[in-house]
DNA sequence: CAGTCTGGCTAATACTCATTAGCCTGACCG
DNA sequence: CGGTCAGGCTAATGAGTATTAGCCAGACTG
């Protein structure tokens, strides 16, 4: 359904520029040209139009992920691969990983359960990574918790400042974000 | 007077836990274990309560990067100082950094540009640190912009996840972090 | 002890919203 | 052509909420 759609896609940059609490379904409405209550023909509630957006925006992170993590063998080009993957995918849907971040407060349960969850998923992901480089030596940290952080972190911020027309492109960003990850984790060997 | 800061410490932590639209003044008041009329007797109103957190928190955080610049010569000893500021200031004063970071969108005119003003004036500390820094070439970075931004959202992170009773005191982020800044500049001595 | 000020309370005001009810039109189907 | 139904609309509904009005007790003050 073409409709819905655009609904989702209205509702998550109304989400994104005025935050949910303060989107109205009227706004929503008005951005894909009808009232508020018409909305209702084609979504459940405006709790829905949430829920479906960081649900569906965590499980595209954490499959992003994984592929990477599985294409690759070794701590030092798994941790360049899955911040490549962390990166590009906060530069690409920065809409979605925006709200997903910001909006979670808002998300009412089971929703809410389910999407820390995957979030607690993915951010043990990375942090296994960097154990494991730790552990075979190729990495040099004070804390591996630490560097897992910094290197989640530095993704969210992609998606507040990154822009498809600013004067880096996608590959720029996402390059030099995945030597950050390495230099965070001073990496001492290609192992 | 002591009543009025009470119910600012109560809307911080409130206004972070909830978030700003979520919070009503009812809350606020329950909190300090008033009615929320009652609240009216000490602030002019609940947007109020936000400007003067946000407004306060930015000069507060511009006032420690002044002074950790002014203290240092030369810009890797200037990027460790004002990145142990930067992140200190978020560790010790997470939820005003927090709500600072998240609730821009709530505030309205003309506070909002006030603080945006103040911030970007911040941003723009750290963007010549690391300029200057790549003129006198003890920094490799690819862009200077993306090295400031990087370093700039550590610290946020910092306030998301940082506890006074987790097992890493703040001293031993803060010294982790400014070892991140000097190694995401890519630091060739300590010129 | 009368007067005033502080800081609380409840009730009223004046919205704003999500959601539901019920209607209407026009497209498509037989 | 008669019927159905998708997808709009306006008008309720029902709740929530910032803020204001007006009242009141108790603590100082002279």
């Amino acid at each position: 359904m073409s409709r819905s759609d655009d609904i989702r896609a209205a509702a998550l940059e109304l989400f994104t520029r005025l935050g949910y609490e303060a989107t109205t379904m009227a706004d929503i409405g008005g951005a894909v040209g009808m009232r508020g209550p018409s909305l209702y023909k084609h979504v459940a509630s405006k709790q829905d139009l949430l829920a479906r957006i960081m649900t569906t925006t965590m499980e595209d992170l954490l499959a992003a992920h994984r592929a990477a993590v599985a294409s690759t063998e070794g701590p030092v080009a798994r941790l360049r691969r899955a911040t490549e993957a962390h990166v590009r995918y906060h530069a690409r849907h920065r809409l979605e990983a925006f709200v997903g971040n910001r909006e979670i407060r808002s998300l009412v349960e089971p929703h809410r359960a389910r999407v820390l969850a995957l979030r607690a998923e993915y951010e043990a992901g990375f942090r296994e990574i960097v154990e494991a480089g730790v552990a075979e030596g190729c990495f040099k940290v004070g804390s591996a918790r630490l560097v897992s952080y910094a290197v989640l972190d530095l993704g969210m911020g992609v998606a507040v400042w990154y822009r498809e027309d600013g004067e880096l492109t996608e590959d720029a960003v996402v390059w030099q974000y995945s030597d950050f990850a390495l230099r965070l984790a001073g990496v001492t060997s290609e192992g």
